[in-house]
Order: C-alpha cells, then structure tokens, then sequence
DNA sequence: AGCACGCCGACT
DNA sequence: GTCGGCGTGCTC
C-alpha cells in the first residue's frame, strides 16, 4: 500500500522535467503534500517543475536534502497518469522525465490561478437613470445572472467603460473577483441528435453498452467515407457524458477541427475544449487546468491531447486511426493510437479507433480477437460508393510535361457541362519535383538535407520539404553557371493547375495545397467556399483525403496512382490504399453518384486492382500474408535506431560498432541491419544513419534495445534515437 | 536542461 | 598574464 500523504520534513522521491535519469529526495513542505502532487523544488541554482512520485529512497545526505518550496494550485497527478507515464515511457525506451514534459506542456502551470474583475447586476437603484445607464442594466438583466468583463459589458452595451464604472460605484452594478480560466459550458448529451440510420443505430448502441461496462475495450468502427462514422461515435461521446465521464477526440490534422467542433456544437449545443498546436496560451492553461478538475467534459484536439491531466477519463476516439500523423517523428517518439489503447486500457475506458481503411495493425488485432470490430455498410444518404476506373498510361496520348490523360480530360469536360465539380489528385505539393539544369544535368538540392529544392512557383521559391529551408529560384545553374538552362521536372499539384486551366481556360480552378495558405483558418474558409461549388476544378493534395466534404463532387481523377508502389517500403502498399481509397470516397459523397479514376502505368498491380474491385478483405488478407511471412509488423516487432551527429564519419563509426556488439539483441534472436544512411539522410545539417532491429512478436525487445544501447556512452555531439515500431522499415 | 568548473589557445 | 573556447559533471 503505497503512502498517500506526506507530512513536512518527510521525504519525498519528486521527479522533474529536467533530463535527469533518477528521482532526487526532498523534504515535504509545510503542511505537507499528496502523492501525485505538482510541486516547486530548488535544483542547483534554479526553481523547476515537478511532480511527487513516491516516498523518498533516503539515500543521499540527509543535511544536504532541500525542501519543497510549494505545492502548485492544480490538481495532483492521478495514479493512473503516473503509471501511463512510466509504462509509456517503458514502451517506447523514453526518459520518464521526457515523457512528463509532455505531461505538463501548458504554459503558466506555476502561476496561481489568476482572478479578473467582472460584472453583474448590483443590489442598489442608481440615483438617475440615463439612457446609457439603462443599456447597461438591459444587458444585465437580459442575461439574468451571468457575469461579463468590463469590455464586453461595455461593449454589449454600445457605451463606454466609464458609464459601469460609474454604476458600479452607485452600487448597481457589482464588481467581482472570479477565476480567469473559466469552467467550460456544459454540453447537452440529448440535444440535437440526428436521426440515425438502422445501421448506425445498431453500432452506437453497441458503442453506448461497452461504454456502461465502465471497463477497458476498444473497437474498430469502420465505414466507407461518408457511411456517417461521425454521428455514431458522437453517440458514445453523449453516452459518456451521461456517465459524467470525460471523452476525448482525437484528430490527424488540426485543418479538421473546425468543422468538426461545429458539428459537436450542433450535438451537444456547445462547444468543446480545443487542444493543439493552433490554440492560444491563455486556452492552453485553461484547457489544461479545466481537463484536470473535471470542468471540460469532451475535448477535441491533436495526439498530445492524450497527455492531458484527465480525472475521469471514459472514452478515447481516434478518428481515421490509420493516419501517418499520429506517429511523433521528433523528440518523443511515440505512436498516438497505440498510446491511447494504453492510456484506456490503464483507465478502464474505451477506446474507438474510426477508419474507412484501418491500418493493418488494427485489423490484425480485430483478427486476433483483441479489438472488437463494427463495420458501418450502408451509406447515411441515398449516394453510393462511386464507379472505378483505371486509366492505362501506357495507351493514352500524351506528350512529355503533360499528365492529364484525354480520357480523364473528356470525363472533367463533361461534369462542366453538367455543372458539377472534378477533383484532380496528385500528392505533390509544389510546382515541380526536381529542378534540373539541363547543360550540366545538376540538380538544385538543399544546402543542410540531403533532400531535392522542390520549385513553388506561388512562392517565387525553391524550398526543401525536408526542414523547411527556402531560397530564392536561381537564374543561373549554381554548378555550371549556364544561363536560363534550369527546368522543372515533374508534375506538382501547381503545375497541374497551369495544365488544367490551358485545358479548361473558360473553369474556376482551385488548388489545394496546405503550404498555400498564411493560417489554418485561412485554409478553411477557402475549403468551405470550394465545397459550396465556387469551384469547377479542384486539384489538391493528401489535405482532400482528409475528411473534408464536397457535396458537388462527381468525380475524382487520381494522376498517379502508381507513386508510394515503388520502393521496397513495405507499408507504401497499405498506404497507397487507404490514399486511394479515401480520394476515391471524396466523389459523390451527396445525391449525385460519384466516379474514381486511377491513372495508372501498372494496372494489372495487385493494389490497383483491389482499389478498383472494391475488395478489401482480399488486400488485407494477401497484405497480412506478405507482412507474416517476412516476419514485420504487426506479426514481428521492429524498432530502428537513428544515430545522428555533424560529421558522417563519426555517425557511422557509432553505427558499426553497434552492429558489432549486437550480444544483448542475440540472446532474444533479434538481427541487426545497417548501419545504413536513414531515409532522410542529412537534416539541419546533421548527418542521420539507422540501424534496424527486427524480433519475433513475443521477443523482450526492449529490454534488449536498452542493454543494447546502454554499452555505449555517447560523446561530443552524437545522439541516439530509438524508434520502437516504425512507421517506414526498408 | 542549465550552470559551474576546468583545462588549453590567442589576445590586451 | 587573462579572456574565453566548450568538454565533463552535477543537480536532492
């Protein structure tokens, strides 16, 4: 039984945030404090945050233990944060105080709740009334008890400050003190529900039952893009709510939370709390400090939302699950759907994982009886799945430096005439892939990636979609000097603009690209007016494949259906599936039936043909065979190694020795490959190789990779990353 | 992470 | 002589 209350001068093991791999002893305060408590310690010459993890171990100098100088005004860590906390950090071989920085990314945690005056209606009758004076009480008594700051009272009002002012000092109006960061308002879980299908119906109910079981579960919902995937998990959410338990959504991409909060606002009349990378401070600390006393009942936000200080946490939703982007690449690396089963399995919560193409790992899992699984069939609507095609570009007509096909450009031709929109997919953003001088055949690379400068025409710039690094478009060849010989090769989804505005010079063209906007609100206006049908042409990007609706949407052509085929990664056949498949789900998506076509050099391709047969269990079934028999996940365990430093040699040196002294992975029958340059070889100008580990699914392969790892002692400015289960192993 | 300590090179 | 480079080590 582990003790729950320190009293002062007992000892405290307290763990911060700082990169020290231990807990430090210090003494409890006056008046003591929790286990799980959020406290200030002094280390060396500094104050940091920290939190209390357990009894202290006693075994440093008793005279040279420090205090505890305060217990922060928040609530204390739970203990099932604090054990998500370490068998997170235990998964993915992370520094628990890594994993509690994550824990604690909220500005202003120190700071005491800070108080703002606001006003209500007074007790007393002013002396006289002026018509001012009057506005100002209209507005009070019209909102009968609710309180407002100066400004927006004075603002409600149309007067200005001093007319409250002055009221306040007759007494009829009273100035009080209250919290800044407020409650947020309490959401309806009966109040603007939808018809539901019989389907949906059936599936909520199943999702509304596991949730009374107040017990760890987690289902795959899956449905066709459009089946209404949505309002049936937003029925576990409302059945969450009604237990006073806390739901959390998560989405892949914060362009999606707009639209999505509107529709929680439609279903529970208001608005959730919002996390992510997009949010102020000010709700930042709100949100974080609301999460922990259980005044925010259903926040919406991005994977680190799963790090929030929740006090009762019911149901977790990871909405299109499959999504590359839940997997952190940087600093912690972590895989937000797998942490999430964690968190909910620790919490006793359920967990919906929604996708109209699950990553294999979730179907595995169904299969195996782990997950349960809910399909949703029948679309919400009388629109159905839309026709596929492929287009063979080896028989189409088409000269170099065009990629619109005569048949996709006749089929585009006729939805103008019939007044609906065409969708023209290509996943690359930019104008050009390559810029090549075509005197010396030198390509324009970036200065610190080892990645291609990609030409953005909008921009004026080249710019390396490795770290972001742009300059401007050269006149003459850096390597041979020669002048105007740079050209663009290769087709960007700008460039696909230029072509299909010369083919449709009487269309309005839109292209949607997330590197064309100044701000995500931006993109979202441009989005909504598009789906409104302002639009004959939209040529986009990975962003349309994201959930975004187009109700006048008839028909999609896929450019090239054959990029993410090649290559020996072995997940680029999943991937271009599910891409595929969502692009494919975008075309008549309301009354009108939809029409896919997949331009394609290789149609007799195994995923082209299952893409256009409509027939998942055979790809994932022939996909699961492929990934068991070559022993790769989810039927093997894999973790790569990213050593990383500013000189090549070096980085490699490091990589050879820990293919040399592979022992520790040996005794649990795990292989080494590589060292070998990662996939991205040179970022910010630091060189990057990666070693590959590959075990069978019941090796203890952590404990290996750490006493692995833990033989070598890093110097100068070499590091070492550990990726356990990557997304890209080839 | 910060910050101090400390041991070698080029400046007033 | 000393200013300052950043390698190494410590923080209860």
């Amino acid at each position: 039984m582990s003790q729950e209350f320190f009293h002062e001068g007992e000892l405290v093991a307290v763990l911060t945030a700082q990169p020290l791999d231990r807990f430090l002893d210090y003494k409890a305060t006056e008046g003591g404090c929790h286990l799980g408590a959020f406290v200030e310690v002094p280390l060396g010459p500094r104050k940091v945050l920290g939190v209390v993890w357990g009894p202290g171990k006693g075994d440093f100098d008793y005279n040279k233990v420090r205090s505890v100088i305060r217990v922060l005004d928040v609530a204390p860590m739970r203990d099932e944060m604090r054990t998500f906390l370490t068998r997170a950090a235990d998964y993915t071989l992370t520094p628990l105080h890594a994993m509690l920085r994550l824990a604690t990314r909220a500005p202003g945690l120190g700071d005491a709740p800070s108080m703002r005056k606001v006003y209500r209606l007074g007790d007393q009758e002013p002396d006289r009334i002026t018509a001012a004076r009057t506005k100002v009480l209209e507005v009070l008594s019209d909102y009968g008890g609710l309180s407002f700051t100066l400004k927006e009272l004075a603002d409600m009002a149309g007067v200005g400050s001093s007319v409250v002012k002055g009221l306040v000092k007759l007494g009829a109006v009273a100035e009080v003190d209250a919290p800044r960061d407020m409650p947020y308002p309490m959401l309806d879980p009966d109040y603007g529900g939808k018809e539901l299908s019989v389907g949906q119906a059936a599936g909520a109910e199943a999702l509304r039952a596991d949730l009374r079981t107040d017990k760890y579960g987690t289902t795959l919902l899956k449905g066709v893009t459009g089946s209404g995937k949505t309002e049936v998990y937003l029925e576990a959410v409302a059945e969450c709510l009604r237990m006073g338990r806390q739901a959390l959504v998560l989405l892949p991409e914060i362009a999606l939370s707009g639209e999505f909060i509107n529709r929680v606002e439609a279903r529970f009349g208001m608005k959730p709390a919002e996390w992510h990378s997009g949010v102020t401070m000010t709700e930042r600390r709100r949100c974080w400090r609301m999460v922990g006393q259980g005044d925010a009942q259903l926040i919406v936000g991005a994977r680190s939302a799963l790090f929030l200080p929740f006090q009762n946490l019911g149901l977790v939703v990871v909405d299109e699950e499959h999504d590359t982007s839940y997997k952190q690449e940087d600093g912690v690396l972590y895989n937000a759907r797998d942490m999430t089963v964690l968190r909910a399995a620790i919490n006793g919560a359920q967990v919906v994982l929604a996708s109209a193409t699950p990553s294999l790992e979730s179907w595995a899992n169904v299969e195996q009886g782990k997950y349960k699984r809910l399909e949703l069939k029948s679309r919400y609507g009388p629109a159905i799945m839309p026709k596929m095609s492929a287009i063979d570009m080896r028989v189409e007509d088409l000269p170099g430096g065009k990629w619109v096909s005569p048949t996709l450009r006749n089929a585009i031709a006729q939805r103008i005439e019939k007044g609906e929109q065409s969708l023209v997919f290509l996943n690359r953003r930019g104008y050009a892939p390559i810029t090549l001088c075509r005197a010396c055949g030198h390509q324009i690379a970036c200065d610190h990636c080892d990645a291609r400068m990609v030409e953005h025409r909008f921009l004026k710039r080249l710019m390396c979609h490795q770290c972001g690094e742009t300059k401007p478009m050269p006149n003459v060849c850096p390597h041979c000097e020669a002048e105007d010989k740079l050209s663009a090769v290769g087709p960007g989804v700008e460039r696909m603009g230029e072509e299909i505005t010369e083919l449709f010079p009487d269309a309005r063209v839109a292209v949607l690209s997330s590197d064309l906007y100044g701000s995500a609100r931006a993109m979202k206006a441009h989005i909504e007016e598009i789906a409104k049908g302002g639009t004959d042409i939209i040529i986009g990007t990975q962003l349309v494949a994201k959930g975004h609706n187009f109700p006048y949407l008839t028909l999609v052509g896929v450019i090239d259906a054959d990029l993410g085929l090649q290559g020996s990664d072995l997940r680029a056949a999943e991937r271009t599936f599910q891409l595929m498949r969502q692009v494919a789900g975008r075309a008549g998506r309301a009354e009108t039936p939809g029409e896919a076509m997949l331009q394609t050099y290789q149609p007799e391709h195994g995923v082209i043909r299952a893409i256009l047969a409509g027939d998942e269990e055979a790809f994932w079934a022939a996909e699961a065979g492929e990934r068991r028999a070559a022993g790769v996940p989810p039927y093997g365990r894999m973790a790569g190694i990213i050593l990383s430093g500013p000189s090549a040699e070096e980085v490699f040196e490091l990589g050879n020795a820990l293919a040399r002294q592979d022992l520790p992975l040996r005794k649990i029958g795990a292989q080494v490959f590589g060292p070998a340059p990662a996939p991205i070889a040179r970022v910010r100008g630091r060189h990057r190789v990666r070693l590959l580990v590959k075990a069978e699914k019941s090796a203890p392969l952590q404990q290996a990779l750490a006493e692995w790892a833990g033989q070598f002692r890093l110097r100068g400015d070499l590091r070492m990353a550990i990726d356990i289960d990557p997304q890209s192993f080839y």
